[in-house]
DNA sequence: GCTTTATATGAGCATATAGTTATACATGGT
DNA sequence: ACCATGTATAACTATATGCTCATATAAAGC
């Protein structure tokens, strides 16, 4: 069942290396933190300094049960902090790599959509 | 109800710019399909250069179903390219910003794990 | 034209998760 | 102690998506 295998191009090399389980479920959750617009929304809102929850619901137009929610997942996955202050909870992005993240996928995001471009203009 | 804030840090200013909810969801969409350790898996894989969908599936454990399923969902987001030959259909990466962004998410996952450490090492 | 091989796709099931509403918890002021 | 305010959480519904099995499509050889 070892059908030969045309190699057009590269020679083939092995993969690196196998990469375990564990591994790519700890990446695959990673992206998937950053795969919810309401999460990006706030990340993004969060891109000035910190805020308050009621303050992020405020901005982003969402429910604060539904934003306190994202919130605590994105703090779970070590991207924000948390800071309590009397009432209030402080929110603030804690992962630097988050900006870099953004910036990549909008920036191949631009790429491919400079045709129909505009959605970024704004 | 405007609820005067105490602004502990930064002075508040305000997000950049609102961001479209069609951005957002691009963005998020991106993300998304990033997020599932089969396609991970299967950009892995794709490191070393083009394969066909039955190397694929081979190598990473999938069945052909599935892996041809996910390999569209990667080809429709341009992440992967598709080159027909005879019988055969070779993929490879076409965005390479993936590898920039899957460097970013291990560096920081490796920071964040540090002590917990072993499950990168390999 | 028929068969074989490689890939794609349709249908169905199972699971995960976003959103809402209502309520609980916590803190500060009176 | 009580009340007001800010945040978190529980229960539920709706939707999306991953996986499997079976089948369809497409190309190559006979």
């Amino acid at each position: 069942m070892v059908h030969a295998v045309k190699m057009p191009f590269k020679p083939a090399m092995k993969a690196p290396r196998p990469m375990s389980d564990e591994a790519l479920a700890l990446i695959a959750r990673r992206f998937a933190v950053l795969a919810e617009p309401m999460r990006l929304r706030l990340l993004h809102a969060l891109f000035a300094g910190e805020k308050s929850v009621n303050e992020l619901a405020e901005l982003t137009g969402g429910t604060q049960a539904n934003v306190s929610r994202h919130l605590q997942t994105l703090a779970h996955a070590h991207m924000l902090g948390r800071r309590k202050e009397g009432l209030q909870v402080f929110y603030a992005i804690a992962d630097p790599s988050i900006f870099k993240l953004c910036e990549l996928v909008c920036g191949s995001l631009e790429k491919s959509l400079s045709k129909q471009a505009g959605v970024f203009a704004q």
